[in-house]
DNA sequence: TCAAAAGTGTTAGATTTACACCCATGA
DNA sequence: TCATGGGTGTAAATCTAACACTTTTGA
């Protein structure tokens, strides 16, 4: 192969990927502790380096999917951390995604095997070199993304309550919603369908379950919450 | 210096940048023919190779530096772009960032030197490898910035008319605003100062010359157009 | 029987949109 | 004198936000 750009330096690249779940009513990420140099021990983020045959998009997919297993997981890039001292080693640069996965999908057993944890949103430890900056792009682009596309849904399981719905709007947003106009935006969305099934785990009355009907939300559509 | 991650192979790094600029009431981007292989005489971004002594947004200001030879430009981050079929040559990853410029501020003769032109936002031809997409996403980010902080002014002299500023965001828009809602919602923004200074280049009676005082911008104030 | 979560409408206030005419001036 | 762009206010419609009580049922 030809090096048309020979007089320029390489880097190394990677992908960081900020997990969003939401359990609990509590919206989360999924980090660990480091375990290798630079920052062994050091809280941080789930990366990998880019191989010479994927796109930073393929990177960030199996990088996710080797922690999780999961595939086709709504991904979407943050950006690119590019500054000189961000790795004590050798130059990295960055590409950090953030990905939305229902906690459910995530196997005790697998989280475990990777020694990771899902830790509240307002209660991230300070983290190795500048992952706790893309945390909070990441999650800024989450939220504003969760606000007018209907992507929340993934951090749901199929059947959810608007409870469930309402809280983890609650938790994206940092505050809280009033039910009443919640759930009157909810009903104005004929793709979130009401299902004849009842929920009984969070009481003695029981909840509807809806689900989010894909196909329905066709081009025509607006979604804001 | 100790090689941490020797293992894995390093990729080029490049910058494109999507200079914005205002004029004739049209929205335009400046773009060259490219003149270097491989894609040696198509529509191009300008861009450089970032320097391992610089971080990525360094390497953007200093690119948009050697082509205009200014300084302290607005310029924000749109993404990484890293698909593997995007340069037909060896792979490079490229950072695209877009600026916001006063199209008075860049002389014709540099711009004549370096054989870059602006070209009309809706009228951009196919350009090399992925830039259109670049200027797509730019766009889109950019759109979004403008609408909600007060960076606008970038792209106009120090002096305006209401006017201009009006048909500023029709073209960031791509739709008329209506001239008495338009002004008064910039009324209520105390930061946009009128002078007493007249415009008489486009009409007989002349138009108040207004100001964006950047100090008067603080927390407090809120920006929507 | 009572505690706890589900479910349901109305109204006031705020925001947004639509809309038309007079003014000043240079050519 | 007239063509051109500058400048101004009001009213209807829409959207948003505030707010409280009844229902169901398992413990």
């Amino acid at each position: 192969m030809t090096t048309y750009y020979s007089e320029f330096q390489k880097v190394l690249l990677s992908v960081d990927c900020i997990i969003f779940g939401f359990d609990n009513n509590k919206l989360k990420i999924l980090i660990g502790k480091r375990n290798m140099d630079p920052g062994r021990g050091e809280w941080s983020l789930y990366g990998g380096f880019v191989r010479s045959d994927e796109s930073l998009d393929e990177a960030a997919h199996r990088t996710l999917r080797e922690l999780t297993g999961l595939r086709n997981v709504f991904m979407r890039q943050v950006g690119a951390f590019g500054n000189l001292d961000r790795d004590p080693g050798e130059r990295v640069v960055s590409v950090a995604y953030y990905a939305l996965i229902n906690v459910k999908d995530y196997s005790e057993r697998q989280r475990k095997q990777h020694d990771v944890e899902w830790v509240n949103i307002e209660d991230i430890p300070q983290m190795y070199s500048d992952h706790n900056n893309m945390v909070v792009k990441a999650r800024k682009l989450m939220k504003q993304k969760i606000k007018t596309d209907p992507v929340g849904f993934q951090l749901l399981p199929e059947l959810f309550t608007l409870t469930q719905l309402q809280r983890l709007y609650e938790a994206v947003n940092g505050e809280a919603l009033d039910k009443r106009n919640f759930r009157k935006r909810i009903k104005d969305m004929d793709f979130i369908e009401k299902t004849d099934l009842i929920d009984k785990k969070t009481s003695k009355r029981g909840a509807s379950l809806y689900r989010f009907n894909k196909k329905a939300f066709t081009e025509d559509k607006t979604f804001k919450l």
